[in-house]
DNA sequence: TTTTATTTTCAGAAACTTTTGAAAGTTATA
DNA sequence: TATAACTTTCAAAAGTTTCTGAAAATAAAA
């Protein structure tokens, strides 16, 4: 195999698992690639490496950018716009994690407040849902404190966790 | 409010976590609705509850299942079948953690290990594509370790886990 | 066996998401 | 200022996923 077919594979794996976590394939593939590239990119090498056109290039790198994941960066002499994503496996995944923190377990932590205020009556229907949904408050608060330290931990902290995790 | 608008409220916050999962929002909706209930559910109830077509329910009550989150349920004098949920947080943490390990970890693992064994050469691109591969190749064995981990292990551990990782 | 109850399947419809490309907007240079 | 280089936006097209409902398959009862 070229480095070729081993870099277009690896973009497409990683399309299909980024779509598998709700983020849309070109998103994860333009990330790939950077992630691949040595050197910073424009918009005009990303849409001509994978053939995507101008505006998705444009809609997903700020998306990226948003994520904290890709950041611009200018050339002296150069007009255009270059585009580098964060290297460390570590700090993406602090990252991500704190970015799913607030889009997917703060909404659910809200709701799961609001709920807890009612005021239920002795129906079986009632006292299962008093109980179902404060196991799961706590559970998610648990989540929340987990993902919160991971988002501000250092590596160090993390892969000694890891050690005492598989001991 | 009352238990029917929390019920609902619920159901539906639920559906928009599950889809952020790539969890389809009827099967998260399905579950969240079994997780209420204190008896289990035939699809003719499933249907009238979340208004929702047979096919649908049917459907998504069979990935439920797939997913080893709901079981089924004869009862005596009754043709049809009943459904319920694990309830237990943690049981359903296990299982989707496996779950989600076969079926995203794994493809990546796998890509990685064919990638590894490909020779290359000296180029500064070429260096760049061995070195970030595998970085995340280290990265995904130590997260299939701490998943397999998971799925094997029981409540204690899991909640002492959790205890020292926040001290 | 026939009838009835129930579950499963699947083609097409509806809903939703992603992508394109051209036009509008912005910024830098001459 | 005008022109050129570039970025952003957005309506429409293409693609994908989900949902429906009716028909086919299966299983139980008469």
């Amino acid at each position: 195999m070229k480095l070729t077919d081993a870099k277009y594979k690896f973009i497409q794996e990683w399309g299909v698992l980024g779509s598998n976590w709700g983020i849309n394939r070109a998103m994860a593939q333009i990330q790939a690639l950077l992630l691949l590239s040595p050197k910073s990119l424009t918009t005009d090498e990303i849409m001509e490496e994978l053939k995507m056109s101008r505006g998705n290039v444009n809609m997903n790198i700020r998306a990226l950018i948003d994520w904290g994941l890709v950041f611009k960066e200018y050339k002296p002499g150069e007009r255009k716009e270059f585009f580098y994503t964060e290297k460390d496996v570590w700090k993406i995944t602090k990252q991500v994690a704190e970015e799913r923190r607030k889009r997917e377990i703060l909404p659910v932590k809200q709701m799961l407040e609001e709920i807890e205020g009612i005021e239920l009556g002795k129906s079986e229907e009632e006292k299962e849902f008093k109980k179902v949904t404060s196991e799961i408050q706590s559970f998610i608060g648990k989540m929340d404190g987990v993902l919160t330290k991971i988002a501000s931990a250092d590596k160090n902290w993390f892969l000694k966790v890891l050690m005492r995790l598989m001991n």
